[in-house]
DNA sequence: ATGTATCCTAGCGTTTTGCTGGGTTATAAT
DNA sequence: ATTATAACCCAGCAAAACGCTAGGATACAT
């Protein structure tokens, strides 16, 4: 497994595709202004995520990026290996060149590990993430209204 | 959070340190040697582990490092923030230039996964891998003793 | 005194990161 | 048909991170 800050953009994008995606697709123009990240940077993740099956694109005016499955059928490890892609780490998976085992063991030990995170990651979906930032979101419109008024309205 | 090769090459040290630091200190060079990590690599990540007050190391002939506290109560995530420096994603904490809460919204439940992954790795000690992995040990070795029989015994 | 090992620093080639800047296609609106 | 809009595609580029070589300084056991 593999996290970075590539990673974050492309789970923050997916996040904000998820937020806005009730009405029409979503330009990667609008991300790229509300989320902060270059137009072109964020085409290259999207290049990922389309090749993944993650999100799907259309062209022309009106256009735009919308989720290719519903948000509860998209893991954040399916995100994150979209664009992150998988490197594998471990060279002695058939145990030759093992010093005395314990090269191969603590190799071992560690895809164990790497595992456990995927499988953490299998496990939240967007649809999860939202859900779970339910408070979060409320207190957070809450604050902008109180912060600004002059804030244009969502 | 964050997660590339240099936390892994710390997990890896570390684990070989829990696994062979029953006699005595173990030196860099016997870990660079088992790991096939060099040796001034280690020497800089164990510059950070120090740090963090993870391990200790004497000086001198016999010398090497030991972990400074036992292997239950050394994370995951304690062994990566040593070393991959935690860097703070959110800028808008404050709630400032919120584009109609939609950004703020987005790094919030970033930070909020964020804090899950971190506080999984800082569920998982050295001494739960290790005995998570006793069967991976188990076969290890004796697919090793199987394979070639002229490896030095542990 | 000598060798061993941690400790420290400077630098270097490579890869990754995130971006600018150019294009080309497909499509909706005019 | 023309035009504007958006996805698509690709080359390159500065900055940072990665992993390493190299050379030293310091502490300690013999």
């Amino acid at each position: 497994m593999r996290l970075s800050t590539k990673g974050r953009y492309a789970v923050t994008a997916m996040l904000d595709l998820t937020l806005n995606g009730g009405d029409g697709p979503v330009t990667l123009a609008e991300i790229s202004e509300t989320q902060g990240i270059s137009l072109s940077y964020l085409e290259q993740l999207f290049a990922g995520l389309r090749g993944k099956q993650l999100v799907r694109g259309v062209r022309g005016p009106g256009g735009g990026y919308y989720l290719a499955r519903p948000a509860d059928e998209i893991s954040i490890a399916d995100i994150i290996c979209a664009v992150d892609e998988w490197v594998e780490f471990t060279r002695c998976s058939g145990n030759k060149d093992c010093h005395g085992g314990n090269k191969c063991l603590t190799h071992n030990l560690w895809d164990e590990l790497s595992r456990d995170i995927y499988t953490f990651l299998s496990d939240i979906s967007l649809a999860d993430l939202v859900a779970r930032g339910g408070e979060i979101q409320a207190k957070c419109k809450k604050e902008a209204e109180k912060a600004g008024a002059k804030t244009k309205a969502a």
